[in-house]
DNA sequence: CGACTGGAAATAGTT
DNA sequence: CCAACTATTTCCAGT
């Protein structure tokens, strides 16, 4: 991980990267040396990189670290953020950077710290990456310039952002055709050109943009890439599917760390071979389990964006970077085509694409642009074709964490979707739009604008499971069209994922119906070749829509909004056979538990058993009881469970466990988190619906009750405020929702632990600055634009005051401590929401979390409620979860760090 | 005829 | 290495 921060950082620099070698130390020098490049570069942003650098090492970095590391994920998390940030401002919208800013975010607080740690952890801690980097193809990402060996580079994955679009092309495009024309969609990725409006590119930001955009073009992709995202992409082509794909390999794959199957076709392995592996471990597999854990994972798409941001540096650097992809399947084209080659060049971006793609990645702009030519979109007499106003040039990477509302502005999910929506292949014909439980369709709406200028909106199948919102690697969007569709869309690439953008007219009170919206199931083995990608696509079945809207504002800036739906189950399987957990009634008890807890969802059977787990960091089991369920009032929908009593009646602080049900051996939904709280802790926690009880705190009572009623719905009552109760999501969306909460401040906070956003706070303003500079894609000030950007944690933080997080701006000052910007950040977003938006993605990903807290923590349920109704604030505390001492250390670290960092930025 | 679907057989990957 | 399972992907057939 590390290493990939320090990849982006340089790449930042744009100029000068200096290779970092795996030093954490080393990187932080490096970084601040660099950071001060940047800025020349971008100002801005930098400044607040180098913080981030800095203070990545320093605190949490650890902690944070290991334990994501543990969860599977192993650090990448963190680090990345930073770098995205820059990435981000470099590339535009790549993608990639988003993470970063997040961490920023925290800065405010927090997020400083916690990239920080992150980074720093990663290099020392993992050993892997280390090892990976040894082994895996190096990367130079650096840009042009210096070119460091990542070792996880491949983990990335992002290279495979690149290609992608090529795969896409292939089937799926095919199909689209419209959209994409084949190779070309691929470019688009850059979405933010893409987008009509957009000349992204040409960012605000100054020559320095430029470059950016144009890597961004390609680069961006492989940056950003979102590790998963990645991707995959190339595959896409894929491969002929006479065969089964999917068994290219033949053997069995082996996730192993090299992610990717081993196996692969031959003629992949050009790139292959050297880079192989590069996966890395982080992406594991997945297992179930981990997912739960593995918060961390964010790791990924921090490195991701790392990379991203890397890559907009230089494309061609990217691509070497890169390693290649793998196969590409198209079939069509030719089965074998593919692979990029790898590294060096091909990557050029993410480029690689495949043949095809390049010439239209490369094109900094054109491709995106769509220029018309390029692409077939159809184009929509909406403004599709008129260029939006948008201003902002350069949009968040697809993987970055934004808050659901900013200021007067609300994103949210009218309706969601159903929790189930059979994906088809592209061997398949559509299996049509994703529709809303009520028989109709997803509606979004966005609240708080009143400009006659129609906006568009934009849609991703996201992750849903513990980590950050990303592009999902298996799963894209596809476009429906036809008589019943009543909703004008278009496609575009945006490193490897597929965008359908969709006008948001003031006619229309700024709502869309989402019915043009299907879902195409990518084979495994296509995805899993890719370069970058480290996810695996087994048992990975679960997706969110993600929506996103950018605003401009008139002080030039850019604010965007993005909305996550609930978990959608994706297979046929999983949906006939797997228990999903869609609520619960409280996400919190005393440890005495013996309350009932509600949990709503699907395929719940008599014999379903409840199982509460706690894990220790490093996945070990610490504790393990089944619940007692009350068969009587069994229905595949409902359960109603006891609440076992925590095995210690005296925790002095809230313990994040989780639990499951279970319809046999392999048949168990994800894990659901809930938090024992100790009887004196006045502690927040949050639960936003339900009550919790905690056993001071009333409450309780509600709980089930309250929230069945609720469950559909957002729970709704928030939490009191002077409970803090966080609003989570009650239920959390089985799957997802968790990382929600991670995302949210919360997490970050922990992450950094608590502590840092407190102390770190001090050293910390500038930091967040210059998340925002990263932003700075949206010029302007710090303010909105960026905090939007940022995650929502960022955000608040940020401009918190500014920002108004979502109107209510509630802030919960209150729970942190600190007051530090951090906690605050969270709250807006949900705060605000009305309506609820939806958990928004979870975001935040917060690498930083460790991972325990980011699991379960706590602190998740802040945001996760996205559910408005709860405004709770809830706030978490972290303390809870990281130990003061830890976080006295972390202080300690990070206020060194910082003493030294703002040297280097500054001077 | 074509877009959806629901089912389920055929394959693959795990244990 | 095989068998039993489980998960994924391709096919079929009815609307």
């Amino acid at each position: 991980m590390q290493n990939s921060c320090l990849q982006v950082f340089s790449k930042f620099n744009f100029g000068s990267l200096v290779p970092s070698a795996g030093g954490n130390e080393t990187g932080l020098h490096l970084i601040a040396p660099l950071a001060t490049n940047m800025k020349s570069a971008e100002e801005d942003a930098f400044s607040y990189t180098p913080n981030v650098t800095l203070s990545l090492p320093i605190s949490m970095g650890n902690p944070c670290l290991s334990t994501q590391y543990h969860n599977l994920q192993s650090s990448s998390i963190i680090p990345m953020s930073s770098c995205h940030q820059d990435s981000y401002a470099l590339h535009n919208n790549g993608g990639a950077p988003g993470y970063y800013l997040t961490p920023n975010l925290r800065p405010n607080g927090a997020p400083a710290l916690e990239s920080p740690r992150i980074e720093i952890t990663a290099y020392g801690q993992f050993p892997e990456d280390e090892m990976e980097e040894s082994a895996l193809p190096m990367v130079k990402r650096v840009n042009s310039i210096v070119t460091l060996t990542l070792p996880n580079a491949d983990g990335y994955r992002d290279p495979s952002c690149l290609s992608p679009a090529s795969s896409l092309s292939s089937r799926s495009c095919n199909s689209e055709a419209s959209s994409y024309e084949s190779g070309f969609s691929y470019n688009y990725d850059n979405s933010p050109q893409n987008s009509p409006w957009q000349s992204p590119c040409v960012s605000p930001k100054g020559s320095s943009s430029l470059h950016s955009c144009t890597h961004a073009g390609s680069p961006r992709h492989s940056p950003s890439g979102s590790p998963r995202t990645s991707v995959a992409d190339e595959s896409w082509p894929a491969p002929p599917r006479g065969s089964r794909p999917g068994s290219p390999c033949n053997g069995k794959r082996k996730y192993s760390f090299n992610g990717a199957p081993t196996c692969r076709h031959p003629s992949y392995s050009p790139g292959n071979s050297p880079t192989v592996s590069p996966q890395g471990s982080p992406r594991v597999s997945v297992p179930d389990e981990a997912w739960l854990a593995n918060t961390n994972q964010y790791t990924n798409s921090a490195i991701v964006a790392a990379i991203n941001a890397l890559t907009t540096d230089g494309m061609a650097d990217l691509s070497d970077s890169v390693p290649l992809k793998s196969r590409k399947t198209s079939l069509e084209h030719s089965p074998a085509m593919s692979l990029k080659v790898e590294p060096g060049q091909e990557e050029p971006g993410p480029g690689e694409v495949g043949q095809d793609d390049y010439p239209a990645h490369r094109m900094p702009f054109k491709k995106e642009n769509y220029c018309g030519g390029f692409l077939d979109v159809p184009q929509h007499p909406y403004p599709w074709s008129k260029p939006k106003p948008y201003i902002s040039p350069s949009l968040p990477a697809l993987d970055w964490q934004l808050p659901s509302c900013s200021g007067p502005y609300s994103l949210q999910i009218e309706v969601q979707p159903k929790s189930h929506h059979r994906a088809h292949y592209e061997t398949e014909g559509s299996r049509g739009a994703v529709k809303a439980l009520s028989g109709g369709h997803p509606v979004v709406q966005l609240y708080g604008y009143m400009e006659s200028e129609p906006l568009t909106l934009q849609l991703f199948i996201g992750t849903a499971d513990d980590r950050l919102l990303r592009p999902h690697a298996f799963y894209q969007v596809h476009r429906i069209t036809g008589k019943t569709v009543s909703t004008a869309s278009h496609e575009v690439m945006q490193s490897n994922t597929k965008v359908l953008e969709i006008p948001l007219l003031p006619e229309n009170n700024m709502r869309a119906i989402i019915d043009c919206a299907g879902i195409l199931k990518l084979r495994n083995s296509d995805i899993e070749l890719r370069k970058g990608e480290t996810d695996i696509g087994r048992k990975n079945t679960r997706v969110r829509m993600v929506f996103r809207v950018h605003i401009n504002q008139p002080n030039g800036r850019t604010v965007s909004l993005q909305a996550a739906s609930n978990p959608i189950e994706c297979s046929q399987r999983s949906a006939q056979e797997l228990p999903l957990v869609e609520k619960q009634s409280a996400d919190s008890s005393p440890a005495t538990g013996g309350k009932t807890l509600v949990l709503s969802g699907h395929n719940f059977l008599p014999d379903s058993k409840v199982v509460f787990v706690e894990k220790a960091q490093d996945g070990h089991h610490l504790w393990e009881t089944e619940a007692k369920v009350d068969k009587d009032s069994f229905k595949s929908t409902t359960l109603l469970v006891e609440i076992p009593p925590y095995r210690n009646q005296r925790i002095s602080s809230p313990v994040q466990v989780n639990f499951y049900v279970c319809n046999g051996k392999r048949k168990r939904s994800q894990y659901q988190r809930f938090t024992y709280l100790s009887p004196n802790v006045p502690i927040i926690k949050t639960e936003p619906n339900d009550d919790y009880e905690p056993q001071g705190a009333p409450r309780l009572t509600m709980r089930s009750k309250a929230y069945y009623g609720q469950l559909g719905v957002t729970p709704a009552m928030p939490a009191d405020p002077g409970h803090c109760l966080v609003g989570g999501y009650p239920s959390s969306s089985p799957s997802s929702s968790p990382k929600l909460h991670d995302l949210s401040p919360a997490a970050y906070p922990k992450c950094l632990s608590g502590g840092q956003s407190h102390h770190a706070v001090p050293g910390i303003p500038a930091i967040q600055e210059a998340p925002s500079r990263p932003m700075g894609v949206h010029p302007g000030s710090p303010d909105h634009a960026p905090l939007a950007m940022l995650q929502p944690q960022v955000a608040s933080h940020l401009s918190s005051p500014g920002t108004g997080d979502c109107s209510h701006g509630y802030r919960p000052p209150a729970l942190f401590p600190n007051g530090s910007p951090a906690s605050s950040p969270v709250s807006p977003e949900t705060p605000f929401s009305p309506a609820y938006s939806p958990p928004q993605a979870p975001p935040a990903g917060s690498p930083h979390l460790t991972p325990v807290a980011a699991r379960s923590s706590p602190p998740t349920l802040l945001r996760e409620d996205s559910s408005p109704p709860t405004l709770a604030v809830t706030v978490k505390q972290e303390p809870q979860e990281l130990d003061q001492m830890y976080l006295d250390d972390v202080n300690e670290i990070i206020r060194n760090d910082l003493s030294s960092i703002s040297v280097h930025s500054h001077a």
